[in-house]
RNA sequence: GGCCGCGUCGCCAAGUGGUAAGGCCACGGUUUGCAAAACCGUUAUUCCCCGGUUCGAAUCCGGGCGCGGCCUCCA
């Protein structure tokens, strides 16, 4: 598989955009954080999951052979605090919020997700490195608490920029009398009485905020791990403080690329538990589909702030609602479901490599033989084209954004290829090689689509979700209307459409009769 | 104060050295009995401002203005 060596990735580490190459050829291991759960998920907690759900599918598509780990931290301060207020366990509140965040995951489509481990099923690995870190010198144990002791890491503050002396005279938290320095952080934290507990050889305690993180890591994808990501606000401390952990112990890189999402944001004001402006996603997906938040989300390269509003949801709604009259197109001229076409699930077997359909067959001519006055050949290389750019776009740190742009010119051309040779109009005359060039185009279209997490499912509309009687009262009103037509009394055929549209449902005529559907 | 990033059409948004993708909105046209949908076309000689480098810059460098993030919990 040498398609990779195109891939680029920017690593916050360099601040550069570099190759992407791994440690092991062909596989790749992704940690991702994720949340702590002690509430709902907002909107902002969805935004590394499905970028990196669509790029585990492109790695994937590239051949190789992707594990992808997203953390649950499931003990922490502020589980604790908020417990007792819900009248729960600890254990229990991380249940119910694993669940939330579980079953907006699922919605969302991101399904590429591994694993999902849990802090307290880690307690013992943490131990050990605790204890790892404390024998080589990097850390001090301190009246039941245990601190990682940042004078002794030579190059901490690397990935942040960070210069430790000015972390200390800059320092606004107040000063917690057990630190050596200000900077260092706590790697077991003693518990006091009531709190939920692990024995340690420091005390009973639980594992300070980080080192979950450097654990598990280290458990599930080894010392050092291909791609590390997360939100751009966990780069400092989070990420600072867990890569100085794990160095410090393994003696080896903690993270080849690391990846920062940029976060989301509404009007100027950055989406936060602490802002108070957070969306809960359960209740945005009672008012938009969940297709179109991710759509939202993969619309913004995923560096740069994602705009929130609903206004934006639902002006990325109608520029949905296209490629999805286009399926229903698929499905009028080919008689089969666009969703129940198989795209090729890597690049290897891709549309535009198989050697056994016309399409390669005419691109195999080369561009100079290609005849641009036949409209099935200039179609195919107008097709090839896009493809190119796709995954140009993809190699490109992962530009969904322009992915999603070409994605909208292939929609285009394939309508205008159906519209040009009467796909529709005079179905009885289309002759073989333009279906089958038909069919290819809307082939690689699912192909691309499935790269980004897109189109899996056909989205429930209305008009299935709606009871029979709804059913069979718009069919007697198009009914009527019909009647009107054929007697050419097109005022009150008007009317009644005109009706029906301020009832919100919209009549589209066509050769074989009148769709509609429910705006 | 330190570190990081951003400023591209009315709104959203790609592009980051070779002469401005795409979406939404708007306006024309083809099509339609009329619509809807689809398609075609129009809409930034210009990328916050001022200098500089270059044959060539939205893209690189310097300065300015504006906005945001991190430095404390945060995806």
């Amino acid at each position: 598989m040498n398609g990779n060596t195109e891939l680029k990735i920017f690593n916050t580490l360099t601040r550069r955009l570099e190759p992407f190459i791994p440690i092991e050829p062909g596989k790749v291991g992704i940690y991702l954080c994720g949340p702590t759960v002690y509430k709902p998920s907002h909107v902002g907690h969805m935004v590394g999951p499905v970028i990196f759900d669509s790029i585990k599918r492109y790695l994937k598509y590239l051949g190789f052979q992707v594990t992808f780990i997203v953390n649950i931290t499931d003990i922490d301060d502020k589980l604790i605090k908020e417990a007792p207020l819900q009248n729960l366990t600890v254990a229990s509140l991380a249940e119910k919020i694993t669940q939330d965040y579980w079953e907006n995951l699922k919605k969302l489509q991101v399904t590429q997700i591994d694993q999902f481990p849990k802090a307290t099923h880690h307690i013992q690995q943490i131990i050990e490195m605790i204890q790892g870190l404390i024998d080589r010198g990097y850390a001090y144990p301190m009246n039941g608490d245990v601190y990682f002791d940042i004078s002794k890491d030579s190059d901490y503050g690397k990935l942040c920029n960070r210069d430790p002396e000015q972390l200390e005279a800059g320092a606004r938290i107040e000063v917690n009398a057990k630190k050596k320095n200000p900077g260092d952080f706590a790697l077991w934290k003693s518990a006091k009485p009531g709190e939920p507990s692990w024995t340690s050889p420091w005390g009973e305690g639980r594992p300070g905020w980080h080192i979950e993180c450097s654990a598990m890591s280290r458990t599930l994808l080894g010392d050092t791990i291909d791609i590390h990501g997360g939100g751009l606000d966990l780069q400092f401390p989070h990420h600072e403080n867990e890569l100085a952990q794990s160095e410090s112990f393994t003696q080896k890189p903690f993270a080849r690329y690391w990846m920062h999402n940029g976060l989301m944001k509404t009007g100027n004001k950055k989406m936060s538990k602490s802002e108070g402006n957070e969306i809960v996603v359960t209740e945005l997906l009672k008012r938009h589909h969940p297709e179109t938040l991710r759509f939202l989300l993969l619309n913004t390269h995923y560096r740069s702030p994602i705009e929130y509003s609903e206004d934006r949801l639902r002006e990325l709604r109608r520029a949905l609602d296209s490629y999805y009259r286009f399926f229903d197109r698929y499905q009028r001229i080919c008689k089969e479901s666009f969703y129940h076409l198989e795209g090729s699930q890597t690049k290897q077997d891709s549309i535009i490599q198989s050697s056994k359909n016309s399409l390669n067959r005419t691109l195999e001519k080369g561009t100079e033989k290609i005849d641009p006055t036949n409209p099935v050949e200039s179609f195919l290389q107008e097709i090839q084209l896009c493809y190119q750019q796709f995954t140009a776009c993809l190699n490109e740190d992962f530009n969904t954004g322009g992915a999603i742009g070409i994605l909208f010119d292939l929609s285009s051309i394939l309508n205008r290829f159906a519209d040009q040779q009467g796909l529709e109009t005079h179905p009885d005359k289309i002759e073989k090689p333009v279906m089958e060039a038909f069919k290819q185009g809307t082939l690689l279209f699912r192909e691309l689509s499935q790269i980004l997490g897109l189109f899996i499912e056909p989205v429930s509309s209305a008009n299935t979700e709606n009871t029979t009687l709804l059913d069979g009262l718009i069919q007697l009103a198009l009914d009527l209307r019909q009647e009107a037509r054929k007697n050419k009394n097109f005022a009150q055929a008007d009317q009644i459409r005109k009706r029906l549209t301020e009832l919100g449902v919209v009549l589209e005529d066509r050769a074989g009769g009148t769709d509609w559907r429910i705006n």
